[in-house]
DNA sequence: ATCAATATCAAGAACTATTCCAATTATAAT
DNA sequence: ATTATAATTGGAATAGTTCTTGATATTGAT
């Protein structure tokens, strides 16, 4: 039993290039399968999926690919504690809850016109690049 | 050359056990060192400054009475990206930022009176147990 | 179209932080 | 003291990721 119904039925269409880097067939793929899958998989994740694309793809590969993408600021890498990486194809700024009860991780959006001066004491001069906010919790199931 | 003057003075009193936890030497060592050493060092970091007062102790030691410590809430471990864990005995809920031009590591209190509830969009029926917040950035020097 | 320069890919080896394991040692309970 | 339990140690094992090297593919001139 081979066939399956897709559960997410378009193509997406990509580009030759974004942003400087060429989108190779294996890039493709790899982006393709974070837009379809956007449940924040690891690099195995997506190696077991492009695989069906791509079938002499290696993991090294996937790997590259995904730091590759990841550099080019076209996806972003997660972190949850010391686990494997995970990479999610949101630009939007936004923040990451996981659900201890089922394992998701659901994406969080700030809202607007927050500053993070307002919300912490960061120290003088401080010079912000980069938030990460990570959640940890339960949904409750009623 | 041996001697050194310590930076940090005093000795610090840690009771036989806390919060259940069986104070060994091992753990009494470990916990005295993030105490004075509080740019939250890393597992080998410990290890390292431990030896001095517990030649023999092994770094699979440490790694167990750093476990000890965190499962007990005794100090808390961190993480950037795929950096080895960090370290920190400041139990205040609290983030941090990152120095990108020092590397060091700045603790960030929570403005009083602040609820993530005003800042993120949480999924509805979200009940939080616990809140991560890195940033990453640069002080001005001048 | 041909060629050289460059970028990417694949496969497996290497790396590193961390955990596991088995044997020994320390502590606690009786 | 004896026994049971917990902690420590050193080394081996693990797992995610990165590195290396040779093969392929793509680009940009000629
Ligand atoms: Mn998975
Ligand atoms: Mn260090
Ligand atoms: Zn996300
Ligand atoms: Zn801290």
């Amino acid at each position: 039993m081979v066939s399956k119904t897709p559960d997410i039925p378009a193509e997406i269409e990509i580009p030759d290039e974004i942003s400087g880097l060429r989108m190779t067939r294996q890039r493709q793929e790899v982006y393709r399968t974070l837009m379809q899958q956007r449940n924040h998989p690891t690099a195995n994740d997506v190696f077991m999926r492009v695989k069906d694309r791509l079938p002499h793809i290696s993991l090294a590969t996937v790997y590259n690919c995904l730091e590759a993408l990841v550099q080019h600021g076209i996806i972003r890498q997660v972190n949850f504690e010391r686990e494997s990486s995970r990479y999610c194809p949101n630009l939007s700024e936004h923040g990451h809850f996981h659900d201890a009860t089922t394992g998701v991780i659901h994406d969080v959006d700030f809202k607007p016109g927050v500053n993070l001066a307002d919300v912490l004491n960061l120290p003088p001069g401080a010079v912000i690049d980069d938030v990460e906010i990570t959640l940890r919790g339960k949904l409750a199931s009623a």
